[in-house]
DNA sequence: GAAACAGTAGGGGACAACCCCTATTTTGCC
DNA sequence: GGCAAAATAGGGGTTGTCCCCTACTGTTTC
């Protein structure tokens, strides 16, 4: 028996993440968190064999909660299922440590794959994004989105900017100093190469646009 | 015995939707629907009492199917069950013709008993947003029983905001003074009961990804 | 025709954002 | 070890926003 630990703020997708896996044989969802804190208590205390996590979680990004893991518990598996269906966020979910990546629109099946697989060793990603983020991997590196050249902190900055948070908003979200998001803005401006901020407010603005809200 | 339509594109949620309401007796859900279209369809060969759906969907926007399903089954309770936890999107979810406004992120008892108070032919707004609705409800009764919604000029400007234009883009935009923004937006803040321009800009953002997603 | 609203515009002070700097510490990589 | 990048933070001058006013004109409504 494999145990499981979901990690989502929203009651009713545990509710479904826990309904599609615990009817599955050998898969047990031993209980949930709805942070990243939360997360790393439980861990210590249900001791799962994989973890499943949304990427968009209160608090600390679900990147930051990976990384954790893999420093804290070296083998334990994470299995990333969230809304976001961009290959350059499934890139950057297995850059920091996930061992698969499943987005919540595909298949429910997915899901149960997904963590089968992680449990036997293997990594998985879901079939709607496999040939766009093994493109990625593979193809034109010139041509990549120039999102995907910003840093994690500086692409959590990038998106509150499009949800429209301010300065000081941002720096409370993140605990750090407006000077230091102004930092970071000014760092994003110039890898996507936006002239003033208010272009990239606009930019950022259509990027959160494009993607389910949170 | 009371039927329920549930529409949303994510499986997980709709195991976890189902899940939360078949535990409940004397409610049943039906089937399931992927976006408006299929959902129309649904509610003709199943003929639920009541209709659970997401306001983010492929394709059109839920709101649209709000208003279709209030002009083409009269009487038919649509409750909204979705992320988005912004005030301003709940009043425009209700005025189009909802009966009942649960966020996600809100206990998952929150959408049952929207469930039974529509089905009493009552309305309901969870217990997150309930006062932040209703204040805004009766600041507009109270100053301006009229225009409950915002003039044409009022919106354009707000849907330039939600857009990230500056003060200054607007006003070339639409060929008007830079002061003239303000006062338009000092007065949308003044309907919306927006207490500064940064939650006004938040609101109007939120606004835009809703009507023009994916 | 008075009242209410829509649309226009400006004054002015307080404040935040903007955008150039420098600077430190940590982290990861040849 | 050393180099590059990331993440942090501050100085400081300029500019725009923010938010309170007032005010005029036209249109709608009762």
């Amino acid at each position: 028996m494999h145990g499981i630990l979901v990690v989502d703020d929203h009651p009713a997708m545990r509710e479904g993440i826990s309904t599609l896996l615990t009817r599955e044989p050998g898969l047990e969802v031993l209980g949930f968190a709805d942070d990243a804190a939360d997360a790393l208590r439980s861990i210590d205390t249900l001791r799962p064999g994989v973890v499943v996590t949304d990427l968009v979680l209160p608090g600390r990004s679900g990147l930051d909660l990976i990384k954790d893991i893999r420093y804290r518990w070296v083998g334990l598996p994470v299995v990333v299922y969230t809304m976001r269906g961009e290959p350059f966020v499934a890139l950057r979910a297995l850059r920091a440590g996930a061992r698969a990546y499943v987005s919540k629109c595909s298949a429910g099946q997915e899901l149960v794959t997904a963590v089968r697989k992680v449990l036997r060793g293997e990594a998985y990603v879901s079939s709607d994004l496999a040939s766009q983020v093994l493109g990625t991997f593979v193809g034109e590196r010139g041509a990549r989105p120039q999102t995907e050249q910003l840093s994690d902190r500086e692409f959590e900055v990038f998106e509150l900017i499009g949800r429209g948070l301010s300065l000081r908003e941002i720096a409370e979200r993140l605990k750090i100093s407006p000077k230091t998001v102004d930092s970071h803005r000014e760092n994003i401006k110039a890898k996507l190469g936006t002239v003033d901020s208010n272009e990239l407010r606009k930019q950022a603005i259509a990027w959160v646009s494009l993607e389910q809200p949170h």
